[in-house]
RNA sequence: GCCGAGGUGGUGAAAUUGGUAGACACGCCGGAUUCAAAAUCCGGUUCUUUUUAAGAGUGUGGGUUCGAAUCCCACCCUCGGUACCA
């Protein structure tokens, strides 16, 4: 009696030990057998100090089911795990605490790998890399130094976004829309500094194209839009009194009969000239530089600017039409300059009647209209244009590119909103830019034989403004030691981002240090199946786009793209609020798998809704699937029979075909229902047969590893289940003799009949009207219409 | 403002070539078991009504259709992205 309880409830605890030990023991993937390959990974994270929390669970879980999946469908499936390990909260904590990074990170890693082990996953541990080891910078390092020989790095003083919290510069990514810090909230200041950027521009028009790729098309989206193609023409304006020429960029061309004055940003190195050094106008200036960019982006707020006193020249009708500066006009677009056309922009429109100035109309609706008094802003008929009259704008734009170029006032241009990545930062826990610069303050690159160009551990912490760096003796007595006496080492790192740009790269050769990888390791890539966060959408995912292309050109890579298919996982929620250790409104998973154990936790994630839609946390529905996980226990418990019961094998065979369907899409949840289904049909068997057992013990096996390969053990097998294919459904148990058809009479249902599967039209419609609940709404009525749908529904459509 | 996703019971959600709305699960109600509880098992559970049955019902209002959660039009709301990008 005693044997009997034990056995009605699994001891998750000792079963999830025994097989975490084993998995341990057995995890490396045979990387050198690329023929199947698959390489599924998760975006690495950030070892943080406080334990992996349910949103890490949520990312981990099913994606690790997934690769699971694939493995028993006959792929060698290549799962590693590492850490991005360098970055801003270990700095953070080393000010606050005086611990050095290398040790909280040490810490961190090691908490944070005992606690994936928990989840379950099929991770290769041997692979596993940290971007702030020595023997993964130096070639962090490296594909620097192959950037700036192909000038694809380069150094420039620019305005650049400054954040004062963190106290280090941000690339344009890294800046929320709000104008604030995407890490640390600090409202983002400009400033003018000398600053290393990676030039991703010379991507921009193939970073446009995802042929081929497996995204989602919100990503694929964020990012064309963040790239901002747009084709146009630009146009140089002459300036009375002046050498100088005004370059702008427009989209409308064609409106150019109709550029009633030009638009100077504040910033633009004209403005203050063309004044005269006036003092309203550099009053103006300062004005909008003191602004903060929350201030400047305000749309509701009036439009302000000032007449510089100066004038251009119209070159298409050589009229003198007036320069203003406004911060309407951003310094950091096109050319930081515009020609206005008020009668067809909406924002020149609003600036010209604040400040009374001429609007010609030169765009109308329809060719026969020649003059209006209104403002269109979409596309139309040239008119009041000379030689552009009664064309449509769109071939206008043709036209006067044409002319612009035969003249030489401008040429047709393609303009960018992507700018290159900033990649410097005044921080200390980071890859050292491998560059020292010669006592004329030229940069030169640190030779290869120097890497790793190490990162120096006597620093101040303690931000200053300038980078911790500069605080080391010994990299300046390296540096000097080196290369001679006046020799300065650069002293700002990497952007972290430069790191992830390319660590999927690294995973299949991660421990070599000859070669940064090798000709056979590439074989694992592209990575097939990446899973992570939309958050990175314009950010990390746009750098390994980018850094994948740049590689490939300089022969270092031989494909295009990095992630042949992207998934987002859902947000887990908690009140509403993303999970996060610095809102204090993280959950923790440890009560749940030390009740229900990991599998239950793990199923429960997936079974919450789809994956790719997150949602809020609760717990109350784990109990269920705990439930469900014994109930399976119970079922492989129960006595073995050789008689096949026909429902059952049949509702088997389509529970393997659905399965089987949904974890290919990684709709897990239905998987799981499904499953739910065909437990709930044999639990009240007295016994069952091996081939169900075997069967339901495989389906199982993805979604609660530990389990299963218990399960897989007690039917007597002895190597894991996970060396096992996915089971296959046969057709021929498909096939139903009988079938359930629905009537309606008017659309309403009416009755249910059960029909053989070769009946014949007439007579099921004749069946139909025989039945007691439909005679009762067809009598005395006249019948109008029959619709039979073959083995699914009747509708009888009748009046009066 | 623009782009994208979404709105279904008390809750998480199913159902998309148009064909029985609410599968599966939680919770709740009732029952069995128990000294009692937990666990487990059985039954019920969209709403309304005059409850062996009928009517209504998938954000709102229209439309197409024999038939609409699903397609079309207009609108409301929520979330994500983006925002003076010329």
């Amino acid at each position: 009696m005693a044997s009997r309880i034990i056995i009605m409830e699994f001891n998750f605890k000792k079963i999830e030990q025994k097989w975490q030990k084993f998995w341990d023991e057995n995890s490396s993937t045979n990387l050198l057998d690329t023929k199947k390959k698959y390489y599924c990974l998760t975006m690495f994270s950030y070892p943080s100090g406080s334990n992996l929390h349910v949103g890490h669970w949520y990312n981990y879980g099913p994606t690790d089911t997934y690769a699971r999946f694939m493995k028993m469908n006959g792929y060698n499936v290549f799962q590693p795990q590492g850490f991005d390990s360098f970055g801003l909260p270990a700095e953070n904590y080393a000010i606050k605490h005086g611990i050095h990074p290398r040790i909280s990170t040490e810490q961190n890693i090691k908490t944070m790998k005992l606690q994936l082990k928990s989840i379950g996953g099929m991770f290769d541990w041997d692979a596993e890399l940290r971007t702030s080891d020595e023997t993964y910078y130096k070639w962090n390092q490296w594909i620097f130094s192959k950037l700036y020989d192909s000038k694809l790095a380069y150094q420039k003083e620019a305005l650049v976004n400054w954040d004062p919290v963190d106290q280090t510069v941000l690339a344009n990514e890294q800046v929320l829309s709000d104008g604030t810090s995407e890490r640390s909230g600090a409202k983002v200041i400009q400033k003018p500094l000398k600053q290393w950027f990676f030039k991703i521009t010379d991507y921009a028009e193939e970073l446009l194209n995802f042929d081929g790729l497996n995204w989602p098309k919100k990503t694929v989206s964020m990012q064309k839009n963040w790239i901002g193609k747009s084709t146009g023409a630009s146009i140089k304006f002459s300036i009375s009194n002046f050498d100088e020429k005004i370059e702008v960029f427009t989209t409308r061309p064609d409106t150019l009969f109709g550029a009633t004055y030009l638009v100077l940003s504040p910033e633009h190195p004209l403005t203050k000239k063309l004044s005269d050094n006036n003092l309203k106008v550099i009053k103006y200036i300062e004005d909008s530089a003191s602004k903060n960019e929350l201030q400047r982006l305000d749309l509701n707020k009036d439009k302000t600017g000032i007449f510089t006193g100066s004038y251009a020249i119209n070159p298409v009708n050589n009229k003198k039409i007036p320069i203003w500066t406004a911060d309407y006009v951003l310094a950091s677009y096109g050319t930081g300059a515009i020609m206005a056309v008020p009668g067809h922009d909406e924002r020149d429109n609003e600036f010209a009647m604040k400040y009374d100035i001429n609007i010609e109309y030169v765009v109308s609706h329809s060719k026969d209209i020649e003059s209006i008094n209104t403002p269109i802003y979409e596309e139309g008929y040239c008119i009041n244009s000379d030689f552009l009259n009664g064309l449509k704008t769109k071939d206008a734009k043709t036209q006067i590119i044409k002319w612009l170029e035969n003249n030489g006032f401008g040429k047709k241009h393609i303009n960018f909103r992507l700018r290159d990545w900033l990649i410097s930062r005044q921080r200390y826990w980071g890859t050292p830019i491998p560059i020292v610069y010669d006592p004329d303050g030229n940069p030169h690159l640190v030779p290869e034989k120097y890497l790793p160009w190490k990162l120096p551990d006597d620093v101040e912490y303690k931000p200053k403004g300038t980078s911790p760096l500069g605080s080391s003796k010994e990299l300046l007595k390296r540096t000097e030691d080196i290369f001679g006496k006046g020799w300065k080492p650069e002293i700002d790192t990497m952007d972290t981002f430069v790191c992830s740009s390319w660590y999927y790269l690294r995973y299949p050769d991660s421990k070599n240090d000859d070669e940064i990888f090798t000709k056979k390791s590439l074989d694992w890539l592209p990575v097939d199946c990446y899973v992570g966060g939309a958050e990175h959408a314009t950010m990390h995912l746009l750098y390994a786009r980018f850094i994948t292309k740049a590689l490939r050109d300089l022969k270092i890579l031989n494909f295009d793209e990095p992630f042949k298919k992207l998934y987002h996982q859902g947000t887990i929620t908690k009140d509403g609020a993303k999970m996060s250790k610095s809102k204090g409104n993280t959950v923790a998973p440890d009560r749940f798998i030390e009740e229900y154990g990991s599998d239950t936790f793990r199923i429960y994630l997936m079974f919450m809704g789809p994956y790719d839609e997150g949602g809020d946390w609760n717990d109350k529905g784990i109990k269920g699937i705990y439930r469900f996980l014994n109930k399976i226990w119970k079922i492989v418990a129960l006595p073995s029979t050789d008689k096949i019961d026909k429902d059952i094998d049949q509702l088997m065979h389509q529970t393997i075909k659905v399965v089987s369907e949904d974890l290919c899409k990684m709709k897990f949840n239905t998987a799981i229902s499904r499953l739910m289904e065909l437990v709930n049909s044999v639990i009240k068997k007295d016994s069952i047969s091996d081939e169900f057992k075997n069967n339901l013990t495989l389906m199982l096996a993805p979604l609660a590893p530990h389990l299963s390969e218990e399960l897989w053990n007690i039917l007597g097998n002895k190597k894991t289940i996970f060396a096992q294919p996915f089971p296959k459904y046969n057709p021929l148990k498909l096939q139903k003799d009988e079938m359930n058809i629905v009537i309606q009479v008017n659309g309403k249902v009416r009755a249910n009949l059960s029909i053989s599967k070769n009946m014949d039209k007439d007579t099921v419609l004749d069946k139909c009207k025989e039945l007691e609940n439909v005679k009762k709404y067809l009598d005395e009525k006249e019948l109008i219409k029959e619709i039979y749908v073959p083995e699914k529904i009747v509708n009888f459509v009748v009046k009066g």
